[in-house]
DNA sequence: TAAGGCTTTCCTGGTT
DNA sequence: TAACCAGGAAAGCCTT
């Protein structure tokens, strides 16, 4: 649809919601039509924690996105449209879904993750999870009841909890991957990293789950990236945009260690003056780093992997008989309490 | 453009 | 049996 049209309607809408404000000029139409100037324009919510959104913000993200997608905004309920970052934070994918419909939904959902991602420090990232990310709908083992705690108490989980970050980061990985297999699950043979599946969370294409007859055995190494158009373009260029560069495995490790206050349970030193550390919820901690890495189907394996690698460069030292046990080495820098200060 | 560092992924085998 | 550990091999991404 013409983005005037949809301008008109936004427009309309936001008169409704802020009829007390001046006609905003966060809707009013743009110079042109061109999406790039759009979303430059639109700046002020895309550096911005979407928990920190106004409604205004909220209007914006929303608008920018059914007009990138060529959503019909005349099926929008503008109603929907009404909220705070927040609100929207604490909102399911199905939620999202039933308010704007399976497929903007979803891509809305997807995009709010990595925006919650991309704009959070990853101690931050914890909390918000257990908003952006619980899916009230999936019964699991012990959990049903954890979903309605986190969606009545969001900010309240305890990694002690009975309902802690495991089933969280389960139910992650469950609604960050969307309503099809995940494909970094054990039952996917192995499968994970099949260029055709690697990108499938990010890709709308992939959406309809594909029948490719059985399962072909992918090669050794990181499946290249997708490059396709549309959607993965645009999640490319938020990656490019947003990704630090420089962000080490074992300085995350450290970032985690050294913000006790912060890190929900996910790691505790052991010995913080010899630097020897634990992982107390390692695929939680999996998990967060394919997050900062737009990687859903990192786990502990491969991120141990990576830690092993250390070793050789003297970043970590062996702990020889202990489980989720490993020691800053002495080419490590930034967590010694002369270093930190605490 | 190539090289090298840094992961990421897969794999096999061993240990707890 | 599951989870973890160890490390080889191969590959992609990114920086220089």
């Amino acid at each position: 649809m013409a983005s005037s049209e949809l301008s008109l309607i936004l427009n309309n809408a936001n008169a409704n919601l802020y009829p007390s404000e001046p006609q905003s000029n966060l809707l009013k139409p743009r110079h042109n039509d061109n999406l790039s100037s759009l979303k430059s324009d639109l700046s002020s919510w895309d550096l911005v924690n979407p928990q920190m959104w106004t409604r205004h913000n909220v209007l914006e993200w929303i608008g920018f996105h059914v007009e990138d997608s060529r959503f019909d905004a005349s099926l929008l309920n503008m109603n929907c449209c009404d909220m705070d970052g927040i609100t929207l934070c604490t909102m399911s994918k199905e939620t999202l879904m039933s308010m704007f419909g399976s497929m903007l939904g979803e891509r809305l959902h997807h995009i709010l993750v990595l925006e919650c991602i991309n704009t959070l420090d990853l101690f931050v990232l914890g909390p918000l999870l257990e908003t952006v990310v619980v899916q009230p709908s999936i019964p699991s083992d012990n959990s049903e009841n954890s979903y309605r705690y986190f969606d009545e108490y969001p900010n309240q989980l305890t990694p002690e909890s009975d309902h802690g970050y495991d089933s969280l980061t389960e139910s992650f990985q469950s609604s960050h991957t969307g309503s099809f297999l995940n494909p970094s699950s054990p039952e996917s043979n192995s499968s994970d990293s099949d260029p055709e599946y690697s990108e499938m969370h990010y890709s709308a294409k992939n959406f309809v789950k594909q029948e490719s007859g059985e399962p072909k055995k992918r090669g050794r190494g990181r499946p290249p990236k997708c490059q396709s158009e549309g959607f993965d373009h645009f999640i490319q260029s938020k990656k490019s945009k947003h990704a630090p560069r420089g962000t080490h495995l074992w300085e995350f490790i450290r970032d985690i260690l050294i913000h006790p206050e912060k890190n929900h349970g996910l790691m505790k030193w052991e010995d913080r003056r010899d630097g020897v550390f634990k992982f107390l919820k390692s695929e939680a901690v999996a998990q967060l780093w394919g997050q900062k890495k737009k990687n859903s189907s990192m786990t502990y394996e491969k991120l141990s992997r990576a830690m092993r690698y250390y070793y050789k460069r003297e970043i970590l030292e062996r702990v020889d008989g202990r489980r989720l046990v490993y020691k800053f080495g002495k080419n490590s820098t930034g967590w010694r309490i002369e270093e930190t200060g605490y």
